[in-house]
DNA sequence: TCGACTATGTGCACGCCGTCACAAGCGCGT
DNA sequence: ACGCGCTTGTGACGGCGTGCACATAGTCGA
């Protein structure tokens, strides 16, 4: 498409933007996003907590094992209500088991994967799911070679097949693992077939209705905001492979 | 390691977290942690309008392919300089190179991935990263059947030889695609041998030293989230599994 | 039973991020 | 040569997220 100075029309009179339907859209129900999102760490030192049956952790020893500050981990736990005991700590099982609910893990989320190629297919045999609240129920692919072909015991369908199978076996949640040019199309068809929240791993942005939750993980993107930070010391000290003077710049943790 | 209620010193008299070097580590060199988070989504996309020999483009325009608001660009863009024309837009090549000099693209940064499994695997004959300055260089893994065979071209080594590889070849920037419980381990193998900045996938969070960058990726965590929201569309309205009104609840999109 | 210790829960403040709206600047037609 | 329209660049504002410090409450020992 080659496009040549193309004109848009002007949504509003004199405003800038797109009408902008929310920012980071913080869920309405009073938990932020910046605590959801850690959601998942928590319940996962939890659970290792639980393995080693410890019945009680403090604030400070659960935020030493997820690597963040107590008083953020207090926040977020306050923000899902007091289930904590003041001069004792949490109770491990009630946690989990709270968290699990907030997080709608108490019955498995069945996952459809699209694309199944070397990152689908990567992502069909990681066993990481099954023991957190999610299972891959069915993979995709468009290629007839693929087609057909079984993978992890799941035989892959045709695109085509998203139309039946995505209603009739409740499938809400979608992964798309396909090249980028595809991307668009594919979340289309998941769309119309009735998934609501998509995991995008092709390194294109995806237009979707707003009552469809998309994250987006891109590869590259990540590895090139690494490539900023390495310039950025590079040119810190003068072109020393190590710099024997470890500057102070923080060391950046992003989760998720 | 069974620990039981264990009891970690006080770090301050009478303070509550650990010491804190910086929330978000926000470059000191003016440009913002979100800013730079942002742009390779606009060199991608820069480069499909090199690609159509498209010679200008208004922040309106690129905005749109990018699904970023117009303002948002104008203001990302003027974080690294003024390189438009006022009345015509922005010179694509020239925001190419600028934006490729900002994430020291301009060479080619040498990966190194560790562990060899389904996603390194994965990882290794992904074509996306060759045309975005960045190319894997080496692979590692620590299982014997695994080390010696070769990957898309490269020869899988033993992570015993990182200590050599990583000054010889001068890598910087490594992957860790290993099972969570290997994680920390090979993050400090990695920051001995002198490896600055780390792209974790591993479900784990890993303690570096603070002049080490480090970006986590978690698939599990990643799906999670998509349940979160799933379980809060689905209280919204009761249990219809196509809510015939679409309830406005804002489409969330996270990068990176 | 009472006091002291311990850890939670929270109000407050600061900094970052995104949007809005406008002034400044550049090209172009007349 | 001059004004008009278009687009950039930026200052201000509102909101969210995070850290700090303290009030609060529950437990344990005497």
């Amino acid at each position: 498409m080659p496009l040549q100075r193309l004109r848009l029309p002007r949504t509003g009179p004199r405003t800038d933007g797109p009408p902008a339907p929310g920012p980071d859209a913080a869920s309405p129900r009073g938990v932020p996003g910046a605590t959801v999102a850690r959601l998942p760490l928590y319940l996962q030192a939890l659970h290792a907590l639980a393995d080693d049956s410890t019945a009680t952790v403090s604030s400070q020893e659960l935020a030493e094992l997820v690597h963040v500050s107590a008083a953020m981990l207090r926040k977020d736990l306050s923000q899902l209500g007091s289930y904590g005991t003041r001069g004792v700590g949490y109770d491990v099982a009630t946690l989990v088991h709270e968290m699990s609910g907030v997080l709608g893990l108490e019955h498995d989320w069945p996952v459809a994967i699209v694309g199944v190629g070397n990152l689908g297919r990567a992502l069909a045999h990681y066993g990481g799911f099954s023991s957190r609240g999610l299972s891959v129920a069915a993979l995709f692919d468009a290629d007839p070679a693929v087609v057909g072909t079984e993978v992890n015991g799941h035989v892959v369908h045709h695109v085509d097949a998203l139309a039946d199978l995505v209603p009739a076996r409740g499938l809400r949640i979608a992964v798309i693992a396909t090249p980028a040019a595809a991307a668009q199309d594919t979340a289309d068809r998941l769309v119309e077939a009735g998934v609501s929240s998509i995991l995008c791993f092709a390194g294109a942005a995806v237009r979707v209705p707003e009552d469809v939750t998309v994250r987006a993980v891109d590869l590259s993107s990540e590895l090139q905001i690494l490539g900023f930070h390495e310039q950025r010391k590079g040119s810190d000290v003068l072109a020393p492979l190590r710099p024997s003077t470890p500057r102070r710049s923080g060391a950046v943790a992003v989760g998720g």
